[in-house]
DNA sequence: TTCCTAATTAGTAATCATTCTGATTTAGGA
DNA sequence: TCCTAAATCAGAATGATTACTAATTAGGAA
């Protein structure tokens, strides 16, 4: 990420702080900058190690618990999402998953323009395609329809 | 899935056992069967309770063992990949993620033809859709150049 | 600048999915 | 049937993450 953008990321995060009344302290300064600044998409442990060469004493709860609220806060993102535990499928026909994030539902779905070709014409530069798997998140058909109910109560 | 399609996966895997020198035991086959007849996509512990109902002393283990070999040989496959920690990623423009299965690099990639309304297109009717995340695995280029130097050699 | 309170720290421990260990059992070929 | 490596079992260990406590620090409104 280029300094220019970084440093209006950084008064829109001091912003969102005020807008909430929560502190816009140097830990979380510190930790947003050490992610912005890396393009190895580090995880809690890296993030840590970065942040403590400039902030000896920052404890990796501070990291943690700074990284979740980033994350709600919508100024980064996790690579995949949260698994909880890994799932398996028998399904062995090419396809890809919905998952409702209301109710947790996980559902196949297949597409001819999400097939391996496909995918693989538009990720040739930066290496080969073996595998692609796709998650969708969203609302499955019940919980969009009770949503629908509700909003109209 | 259908029962005779089982039954005929379930004689592909006799054969695979034999083929490989490993045994077809009752736990194995019974796993097997646990997942191929679920279509809620279970984690292993949902295998094991589903399991247990006609091997009492079948152990959690065996059935994280049993998984394992039965996605290592193409019978079953598993929901996103394993993470070991969830990574973080301040890039906020919309973009999907190449892995390499060597060196563990991710990269990140963006395409117009995987964007969020032409997967919204192709999920329609299972529900809404509020993000997809794409992960696509291979070779980095780096690793690509070295597996082709290492064949040529 | 002062003050109030949220936030941080250190250190410990809980949690939960997964994997390892060491002893015991068993599949399946001879 | 017998034998042996492979597989299983029960329980302990591991590793990422989260939680707790009590004491300390520091943001930021007045």
């Amino acid at each position: 990420m280029s300094p220019p953008s970084f440093e209006s990321k950084l008064n829109k995060f001091r912003e969102a702080c005020h807008d909430l009344g929560i502190k816009a302290t140097h830990q979380r300064l510190e930790i947003f900058r050490e992610v912005a600044h890396s393009c190895e998409h580090p995880d809690a442990e890296a993030v840590f190690r970065g942040v403590q060469a400039r902030l000896p004493t920052v404890s990796l709860d501070t990291v943690y618990r700074t990284l979740k609220l980033l994350t709600e806060l919508g100024f980064i993102s996790t690579l995949g999402h949260r698994q909880d535990s890994l799932r398996f499928d028998a399904n062995q026909a090419p396809h890809h998953h919905h998952i409702c994030i209301r109710c947790g539902k996980i559902q196949d779905v297949s597409s001819p323009l999400l097939d391996l070709e496909n995918v693989g014409r538009n990720v040739r530069n930066v290496g080969t395609v073996q595998s692609a798997q796709i998650e969708v998140r969203g609302l499955c058909t019940s919980c969009a329809n009770r949503e629908n109910v509700s909003m109209r109560a």
